[in-house]
DNA sequence: CCTAAAATGGAATAAACATTCCATCAATGG
DNA sequence: CCATTGATGGAATGTTTATTCCATTTTAGG
């Protein structure tokens, strides 16, 4: 009888990182549909902390009896016993404030790093609700209708704001939205600027202290007649003013340096926003 | 009879929020045990989520008909219907455009850009919070310890993943941390790792699909005896097996683009801790 | 290629569950 | 203080769900 192996010696794991680390494992191990199932479970927990036997069996592509077996294979009672460490990981998620605190606390002395990442995700947190509440949606729709509207986009942003201009150059080229990234690389910038018409639009982005390139390049794109659309961080910024569209970031600071996701969220928002309407025409 | 004035035709709100107002809004109106079920719902509503009705009715000090009841009066149809909504919550995949679209048509609003940007925003948050809650310390803190202890830093990461390491090396140049970015340019990657020696170490990034090249690199880098720390989305991920450390990253998604809140955040930890733990000796 | 063991699918079963119903209790208005 | 209406508790019910069992298929060894 197949189901005779089953280690009920070994205590099948209570949290899930064991659980997972275990699943792991084992796939190698297990016959084809158990594997089919471990894979499944590791990529889809969520899947198998809400649904039923029934969902999950039809959703991964087994039979619910394959489920339960997968489970006593691994040491639980049943799919219902593997399902309350599925949903045991989700129970705190959100953890209130004293919990979060009282955790620091326990492993806090030890581990410096956990409070630092305590620190970031409080700034990145703060960021983006701030982003949702200031940030004015005409503003961001005359935005997206000036790159919309342009031949090309010039993507503009040297230091802390390249990896945003980056992360736009890689989602346009998979959207299809014609895009260049000026890099300062080689002091390339001024050359590649050379060939934009006033049918293209630049982005630029720049944060105190702003840096020169980026003025310098918004101001040569102006020159050419090119449209602009800057995303910085006060009124005073040398990109602000001059801008045909101007949006305003604040990102929160923990430790002097300042979050990046309320800029990344704005960049997602724009590229999506511009293929979408390029995509209505 | 006392279920006669169920208001079907006020369609019960289908999402947290809305649904939480409306339980507020109604608590003083209701008659005691059903308003002990929506004070106990606003408290708990983990609970309601994970729990039966049997159980949920036990721990708030209520019948289970009463539950239902409650329900009921609210507009569903029953407790498993406002137990979904509870659920939906929890799972980790923000509502899609078309849905907030449809939400906005009833309620009536907004551009359709600002709907972009709350719902990266809100991928961005979830992002966020799970990092907080899933990422174990104890490993950080061994990512950190090794990235520390190597001579030279090299960061690995394409596509997706390039923004990161392009702001850790950015970052990391500020605080004197000395690393290399190997980026995907000109096939250089592979000579940039014919560098490395066993004191340096590899921070690798990657996403699925895994870039083929951020898994040759880190495999060389491992063939050379340097140390390997991933950061990663699955433990099957083809760069989280043979790390020294492994550091896992599920980002929510908003129309299939993933947030890159929770990676960032990550990024500026490691990177911050490095240079702290350095600067003490 | 044949045989034995393991794995699988799917129907049958038994347990758990939400929901309904009804008798009892409390509140309200006359 | 009574009568009527609404609210509540708890048992009964019918449905959904996990689990078990067995016939059939697949795999591995000789």
């Amino acid at each position: 009888m197949a189901d005779a192996d089953i280690k009920l010696d070994e205590a099948a794991p209570r949290d899930f990182p064991a659980l997972r680390a275990l699943i792991a494992a084992r796939v190698p191990t297990l016959p084809r549909r158990l594997a089919q199932v471990a894979t499944y479970a590791l990529d889809h927990p969520d899947e198998i902390a809400f649904g039923t036997a029934a969902s999950v069996a039809q959703d991964s592509g087994v039979q619910p009896s394959t489920l339960v077996r997968f489970s006593q294979a691994l040491g639980y009672q049943g799919f219902t016993d593997l399902q309350d460490v599925f949903r045991a990981r989700l129970r705190d998620r959100v953890p209130s404030y004293e919990e979060r605190l009282k955790q620091l606390r326990e492993h806090g002395g030890a581990s410096t790093s956990g409070l630092l990442l305590q620190g970031f995700a409080d700034a990145a947190e703060r960021s983006v609700a701030d982003l949702r509440v200031k940030l004015d949606p005409a503003v961001l729709d005359r935005a997206v209708d000036i790159l919309a509207g342009a031949d090309t986009i010039y993507l503009v942003g040297l230091r802390r704001s390249f990896p945003i201009t980056s992360y736009m150059a890689y989602a346009m080229g998979k959207l299809n939205v014609r895009s260049v990234l000026v890099d300062g690389v080689a002091g390339l910038g001024a050359e590649q600027i050379n060939f934009i018409s006033p049918r293209d639009a630049v982005l630029a982005i720049s944060f105190t202290p702003y840096a020169s390139e980026t003025v310098s390049l918004a101001h040569a794109a102006r020159a050419r007649q090119a449209k602009l659309v800057s995303i910085t961080d006060s009124i005073f910024s040398p990109i602000a003013s001059i801008a045909d569209a101007w949006l305003e970031i604040v990102e929160a600071d923990f430790e002097g340096f300042r979050s990046m996701a309320a800029t990344m969220a704005l960049a997602m928002t724009l590229t999506v926003a511009v293929a979408g309407r390029r995509g209505e025409k």
